[in-house]
Formats: C-alpha cells, sequence, structure tokens
DNA sequence: CATGAATGAGTTTTCATTCAT
DNA sequence: TATGAATGAAAACTCATTCAT
C-alpha cells in the first residue's frame, strides 16, 4: 500500500526504531533487521533510505542532539538570570526524555562506539562544546571567567557521570537527586568564590 | 610443544590481550581470533581455557576491577587521615593505568555491555558500591553522615564523568587537572557544610 | 508529465544507456537503476517498456547488431569489385564506433553472457554467419571456395581477436593497424593461393 | 574429519571447483556457495583460505595461466628449431585443457572481468606480452624484425579469435582447423616476406 | 505514461565455536 | 596442552521486480 512522502516518515520512524532498540539492547550492534522490524518495515527499506547502517546510526545520534539541543534553546529563553540559565541547562540536561533508562543506554552506546568512528566522536564532541560554552557564557556573569571555566568542566563532568551510574542502574539516582546534586555542586564552588575573592564585587 | 603449567600464564596473556584488543578498538565486539592472535595463541585455546567468549569478557573486566581494588587498598594504607584517604581514593581513581585512553575505552565499553549482561553489570556495581561506601566512611569523619552521603555521590559521579570525557578525548583534562577539580569538589563542598552548620563540631 | 509518443524514445534511451553502462563497467552486470538513472528515468520505466532486465540486455545487443548491419550493408554498397567488398567488411568491423573501448568492453560482455544465454548466443551466432557468409561470397570471387572459406574463417578470428586484444587495453592496437593486419592476412592468403594454383584463371 | 596439511589441497579443490563452475556457466558471477559446494566445502573455509571471492577469482587465473606457462616452456624445450618453436606456442595454445569448451568460457569471463578489475587486467596482459615475446623471438630468426613483430601480433589475435569463436560454440573449428590455420597464417606471412625481399638472405 | 514505495530472494562476509589429532 | 580444520548461523547489503497511485 505504497503512498507519497513517506520518507520522512519512514526516517522518523527507522531512527526512532533505532534509538529504541539501541536502548532496549545498550549496544550497536543491534540488527538493521531488529530496527526495520521496530519500524514496521523490511530491511531491505532501511538502507534504501539511509544506505548503510553506520548511517543510519548516524542519523540517530543526529536525532538525539538535535532533541537535546531543541531543549535548550527553549529553556535558555525562558530563563531570565544568568544563574537561571545555569539552572536551565542542568535541568534540560535531565531532562525525563533525556535521562530515562533507554536514552542513557543508547548515550552510552554512542560513547563507546566513538573510539572507532571518527563521524560519531565529532557530533558528541560538537556537543560537549555547545554545553561548556553554555555554561561558561553564563557562569562568567557570576564569578571570574577561569573559576567560570573549572565550573563548567565540573559540572559538565557530574552530568555525564550522574548518567553514567544511572545506566548502571544500580543507585538509582533520581532525576530529581541528579538535579540537586548538580545544583549544589554549582553553589557549593559559587560560594567559596565569593568567600576567597569578596573584595571582586559583581561580575558582568 | 605444551608444557606443564601454562595455564595461569595463559590465561593471564588472554586477559591482556583481551583488554589491549577491546582498549584498542574502543569495544567488546572484538573477536576472538584478534585476542588469541594477540596472546599469540590459537582461538581454540581461548575457548579451552574460557569457555566463551563472553567468560573471557567477564574475567577481562574481573581482572581490571582486581587491579583496582590492590591500588585502593594499598593507597588506603598508606593515608594517615580520613580526608587523606578521601584523597587517595581520588587519586587511585586517575591512576596512570586505569587513565589511559585505552583503559578508558575499555571501561566504557563495558558499562555499554553491562546494559545486557548482567553478570557485568554485577561486577560494576559492586566496584561502584566500593568506592561509594570508602568515601562515606571517610567523609563522614568530616561532616554528617547524611552529606557524607551526598559528596560520596557527588565525587563518585565526577570521577566517572571525567573517565567519560577522558574518552571523548576532545577537552583533554589531564590526570592533574581531573585531580584537583575532584578535590576541589571534595573541598567546597565540606567547606559549605562547615559554614552552614558551624556548631556541629567534629564527626567521628 | 506523461507524454503521447514517448515509447520509442524511452526504449531508444534506455538502449543507449544500458550500451553505455555495459561498456563503462565492462559487466552485465550493470543494474536496471544505474541503466534507468543514465537515461533519466526511474527502474521502474525500464521494467514497463522491457518486462525484464534480460529483455533489455537482448534489446540492447540487438541494436548493435543492427547498426553494424547497417553499416555493412552500406559499405557493401559502395564498394565496386569483390576485393573492394572485402575490404569494405572489413573496415566496417574496425569502424569507428564499434571499436571504441566502451563498445569493445559491451561487445565481450555479450559475448561472455552468451555462454549461458541461448537468445545471447544465437543473435552473436547470427552475426558471425552473415559476416563468414559476407567474406566467403566475394573471397569466392578471387580464389576456389574452399580455400575462400578458409580465408574467410581467419579474417573473421583475426577480426574478433583483434577486438579482444583492444579490450585488454594493452597493446594499443590502433584502428588502422588492425586493418592493416587484416588486409595483409588477406593479401598473403590470396597471393600464396595463386603462387600454388597458377594454373587456375579466374573464379566467379 | 580434520586433518592436518589440508590447506594445499583445499585451495587446489578450490581453485578447479571455481575454474568449472565459471566454465559452466561461463561468468565470474557464480556464487561462493556454488564454488565451495563443487569443491566440498563450506563456503566459510572458501573465505578462510582465500580471504574474498575476488582474491579467489585471481587465483584461478593464476593458475590458469600458470598451467599455459608450464606447458609452454616445456613444448618450446622440445622444439628443435625457430619455426618449429613456433609451432609450439601455437600448438600449446590450442592444447586440449586450455581449449575445452569450459575452459574458453571462463578465459572470456575473465578477459570481461579485466574491463573492471585491474588485478585482472594485469595477468592477462602480462600472459599476452609472453606470448608476443615468445613469437617474436622465434620469428625474428626467419624474417625482419618488424616483420617478427607484425607476425606475432597477427598469430596473437588470431589465436584469440579463435577462442572467441569457439566460445560461440557456433563454427565449431575443431583444435586441429585452428592449428592449421594459425600455421598457414604464418607460412603465408614468411612466404610473402620472401617473395617481397628476397635479397636479404638469412636471419639470425 | 511514470514513479516512489517497498520487498523477497539471494550474496558476500564474519565469527564464535567445535573437534580430531 | 595446543592447534589446524571446518562450519552453522547470522549479519549487512544488493537488486530485480511489483504495485498503488
Amino acid at each position: 500500500m505504497p503512498k507519497l512522502g513517506m520518507e520522512p516518515l519512514r526516517r522518523k520512524a527507522l531512527v526512532d526504531a533505532a534509538l529504541s532498540a539501541i536502548g532496549d539492547q545498550g549496544t550497536l550492534t543491534v540488527t538493521m533487521s531488529d530496527i526495520a522490524r521496530r519500524a514496521g518495515v523490511s530491511p531491505a527499506l532501511a538502507h534504501h533510505y539511509f544506505g548503510s547502517k553506520d548511517e543510519l546510526l548516524i542519523a540517530t545520534i543526529r536525532s538525539l542532539l538535535a532533541d537535546l539541543r531543541r531543549d535548550t534553546i527553549h529553556a535558555l529563553n525562558a530563563a531570565a538570570s544568568p544563574r537561571a540559565r545555569v539552572s536551565a541547562l542542568i535541568r534540560v540536561s535531565f531532562h525525563a526524555g533525556q535521562f530515562a533508562p533507554e536514552t542513557v543506554a543508547a548515550w552510552l552506546a554512542f560513547y563507546s562506539q566513538a573510539q572507532s568512528s571518527e563521524a560519531m566522536r565529532h557530533l558528541l564532541v560538537l556537543y560537549a562544546r555547545r554545553l561548556h560554552s553554555n555554561l561558561v557564557v553564563n557562569l562568567a556573569a557570576l564569578c571570574p571567567p577561569d573559576l567560570a571555566r573549572g565550573i563548567a568542566e565540573g559540572a559538565a563532568a557530574l552530568i555525564d557521570g550522574l548518567y553514567l551510574r544511572r545506566a548502571l542502574a544500580a543507585a538509582p539516582l533520581s532525576r530529581e537527586r541528579s538535579i540537586a546534586l548538580t545544583e549544589a555542586y554549582v553553589d557549593a564552588a559559587l560560594a567559596r568564590a565569593r568567600i576567597e575573592m569578596p573584595a571582586e564585587g559583581r561580575h558582568a
């Protein structure tokens, strides 16, 4: 029952199917057949639209990152102050959709794959840079630039680490607790900055 | 030319070969043939000693964890105070051998595999619990138990996150910087605790 | 935007596309998609007009042979004597269009396919018979019939062999040299006939 | 029932199976499964020993050429004079084994493949050069060098052409007739040389 | 007339695993 | 103890072909 204009629908269905398959099995070694089955199409169609498994995988992480970016932009726009924007970045990182066990498992699989796929690594690095830069820009309004960079690095690492622990599903740190932990980290670091250099006043 | 008493040597050679193969390729999909070749034996022998690829993989992560455990015990024994022991735990986590790119890549691959292998997950959970408990015990001497747990969770997550970023090899946080960042996290958290509850005095 | 009277145009475009695809890749394993793309239509249309890949291939060699036949008739009509007609046959065989590397590659592919396709073999046999008979008829005016047959066989084989060597593109025998070689063959054979049987006089 | 030292046996069996499969079907598109089945092994074993289909195919033509070379050397050694060596080269070319329909079909398939495989082309060019050079060396003892080259080119092309016609299996030129035709070509060409330049005397 | 959508059947290739020696 | 020999099972990928529109 062929219909016109199916391509974008199929592409999306396949990318979603890939994400869910990877999330379920926690590995990129999921088969094209498995993904296709989840999307309700033949494996041949998946190849038809994406050319190869690798490209489907790339499209999949790209989609994950695009979601994250969209949410980030939205959250930043809704925040009124630098500190609020830092909180927004943290909250978005632990956004329900991103923090679901399957999504976390998929992230992990992509990170692992990045060891051997330059394209994959590139995408993940872009994401890391974007988060870092967003954090630094807003933290710089609250403390000296050097410190802002340090806090940004720490916060980003903390976020990633909390994801990783989530993947283990052993110490089931909740979304809220993860956010609280990260906020506390930022607060403590900023507080310390204020104590150690009380004379420096406000930062633009 | 079979020799007597080769078993432990072969097992070690195969585990080391597996670790280096996984580290190089960043994935557990390395082949038994590849591992066997690195160990200088036939794939059949790898099966002879380990029964299956899965079991060789389990033995490999077990070896990684055993190393870490040995180093940890040693470092803890050499530290004189609770705070020094916390530092020792941090330092061991970023120990040169563990923090080498190949080892980090291997860790990541194991975490990823843990999604679908109960045995793998179990081992990683054990390691996570051990680190957590070591941290809590020593932090509890410096702050209230609840806070100690929070700091321990944060520090452990931070360590894992710094590993993960190391795996990306994009923001090449050095070993020293990673240690400093984690120490700063602990210091800031403890300092905050002291400010917020100055009257509480010493903790056992 | 379907148009009326497109059928002959499409058929020709597809046959030409098939020939060029086969010539470029030197094999009949070119895909229908490739051929259709070159013709600027969808693979489905190629099927619509030809029913199957096999039939398109048959139509393609048929077209090649039709061209050759047309050229042959034309060249024979323009020649004034039996010997000139033999030369005409030789020249036509090495006609620029036929002797282009891509066309030679296509010929070779068809010959190869003839091993397993009766239809293909039939067409090539027809061509071979026609050339043979044309040669014999004209050579018989210059020598005894038996010898004429022998020379025709030799000349035809020589032509095919020169094609084959052209396909290799290693000893790049030019069109002119190929013609000269074949002419020399005929001359030598005829000369020999005259020496060995000088008394026989003219042949009809 | 594994035995030691099977490798050379399997390699030979696979190469022979490939040759017969290609000969039967007249195409290199025979499947590895088909070849393996003929050799009595699994497709996986064929890959194990040859790495890929392409390499098995290369090994196959290599074997064909090696046979031819061996026969050639043998025949040349058994011939007492330059003219006898030319005859030997002709006879070897039409040697029973090489001239069997399946072998001829295989040759044709390889020539066809040479259009797109540099390795294949290289091997066929080597063979062509060797035959040419063998012919020239011996013909040069019977006529001027320039003419020797011309005759060699013609004879080689004639041989190839007779093969090609054999592949068609339409004008079933026998082995003997093919040899006779080629010998006649050489004789006629040499005779002509003697008539046209009677003063030149013997050639070294 | 023309095509985008879709797939079944098949092909190469890989790899963990087994087993006789 | 050790391995060369061998394979079943599965995976990615290809392609001629069909069909509703």
